[in-house]
Formats: C-alpha cells, structure tokens, sequence
DNA sequence: ATATACACCTGATTGC
DNA sequence: TGCAATCAGGTGTATA
C-alpha cells in the first residue's frame, strides 16, 4: 500500500531497527527488481552503519557512514518485512544486522526498486530531479499549487497523481483527497478557483497526516513476524467504496479512466 | 508540451 | 470445485 504515509511510516519501522545499526550482511537475492540492483550494492554496504532514514516522496532513503545512500521504491506490492519466520521467494533484500536483527524487502510484482547514490548527491537522483514539492512540508501552498496547475487543461486527479505538480500522492490519497475538497476528479485542473485550491491543499495534507497516524498506530506490528499492517482502510470515505454512502448522504460512483479506478461522489465533488 | 496506451509482474478476487 | 478474466497502492517509455 505503499503511497507517501506507507513509506512514511515503512521508514518509521525501519528506524526502531536500523538507525545506527551497522550492516553485518547484505544479501540480494536477484539481479533486479523494476531496474537492475548495483552490482557492489552488497559490497558497499556490508559493514556500514546506518546514520540516516528519511522519505522523499514515495522512497525511502536509508543513509550509512560510508557515504552512501540506499534508495528504495515499493511499487506496488512492496514492503519491508522485520525478523520474518521464514524466507520466501519474494523477499529480494535481506539485511542483517550487527545484533542479529533480519529484515527483508518482500515484493512480489516487483515493481519496487534499489539503488545506491553518493549520500551528498542524492537530490541529484534522477527521479528526484523535477519532483514536486512534499504536500507535508513549507513548500507546498495554494500558491504553489497554483502555479503548477496554470494553464493545465488535465483533469485535477490526473494533475494531482503527477509527481512534478506535488510529490507522494497515489491513486487513494488523490480520490480521498478531492472527495474532502468537493472537487470532482473530472475537473480541469487549471481551473479550479483559488479558494478551493486551498482547501484543497488543507484536504491533502489533512488525509496524508491522518494515514499517516494510523500507519504509526500500528507501528509494532513491524516486530511481527509476518509484518502485517492494518494502515488507512478503514477510514477510507471513498476509495474502494463504490455504492457505499459519502460522509455527505451521496452515493459514491467509480470510473476509470487510463485504466485507473477513480472513487467519487457526484453530490458533494463539483 | 501533453495525452493515452502499454509495459513491467504476481496474487487475490470475481464470475461462470 | 475449477478455471479464466479482472483487478490492484506505481511509473517509465513509446506513440499519437
């Protein structure tokens, strides 16, 4: 489930167990995932310490005192399982660390990905190079929103899930998002008045910051054994719900369009 | 520049 | 019960 308040909270997990820990093994287990692994991913790693664990967008950065920076992706199906009972054939990344810790990266469709960049030149990564700004952080503001959106004739939903316009957002985050704006995802996006951009703004970080206290509710389940996690389902208001009622008495519709689901109530989404 | 389709994969669910 | 079709949280590339 891995949108922004995943990661943020996958990166949480990972701190109780690797910040300052050093890494007494690293073992790929294939050659790729979405793109190739670095060949001296393991090489590079083993021995190092940990010194940082951070979020840009939808990675996670885990840095070590070597000066390198382990970037990860979950794609769709990824996530980080802690001290698993038994390894299995999706679990691409085990580490190991010096206190006899186990964690592997788990990702069955393999769309995640990992990489390794130069601590000091990680915003240069080219994902990263004309990503817009974290929807949590002093950068983005109906101001800002605005001028990314200006004359943009695409539908606010397709607008919001490009990384260039705000950078976390998924296909959830968007649906719920615009649902607690009363904007309809059909809306052309440069044309959206600034008023309701700012609600919109106040919306995004509003369902981001809840998912990602419901994330942090369950973060001891990362010490599970099977890392199970229960995360933002249950307070979902549209996505998933097709036919179920809208906080607003409205019956929520789906649509699809690029072949995406889009969650929406046509009573309160104009 | 932008819009759409498609590609990459496996697993869970749905429908017959 | 079995099996095929459909769907899933992402994003990079190709094609118009």
């Amino acid at each position: 489930m891995p949108e922004l308040p995943e990661v943020e909270t996958t990166v949480a997990g990972l701190r109780s167990v690797l910040d300052g820990a050093m890494l007494a093994r690293v073992e790929p287990r294939r050659a790729d995932l979405r793109f190739p692994i670095p060949v001296d991913l393991r090489q590079r790693l083993t021995g190092a310490t940990v010194t940082s664990l951070s979020r840009r967008a939808k990675y996670g950065l885990i840095g070590t005192d070597r000066g390198d920076t382990l970037i990860f992706h979950l794609g769709m199906s990824g996530r980080w399982r802690i001290d698993p009972a038994e390894i299995g054939a999706h679990d691409h990344l085990l580490i190991e660390t010096g206190t006899g810790r186990l964690l592997s990266l788990n990702d069955p469709r393999r769309f995640g990905s990992l990489d390794l960049v130069r601590s000091d030149a990680w915003a240069g990564y080219a994902p990263f190079i004309r990503m817009g700004p974290e929807p949590l952080g002093p950068d983005f503001t109906p101001a800002t929103l605005a001028r990314a959106l200006k004359g943009k004739a695409t539908s606010i939903k397709a607008a919001l899930l490009d990384q260039r316009v705000v950078a976390g957002l998924g296909n959830i985050y968007v649906c719920e998002a615009l649902n607690m704006a009363g904007i309809a995802p059909t809306r052309a996006a440069g044309k959206i008045t600034r008023p309701r951009l700012a609600l919109l703004v106040e919306s995004i970080r509003a369902v981001l910051s809840a998912a990602i206290v419901a994330g942090g509710s369950t973060l001891r389940d990362y010490a599970r054994p099977d890392g199970e996690l229960g995360y933002f389902s249950k307070q979902w208001r549209v996505y998933g719900r097709e036919g179920a009622t809208c906080p607003c008495g409205g019956v929520v519709e789906r649509r699809v369009d690029g072949g995406r689901s889009t969650f929406f109530c046509p009573k309160c989404q104009k």
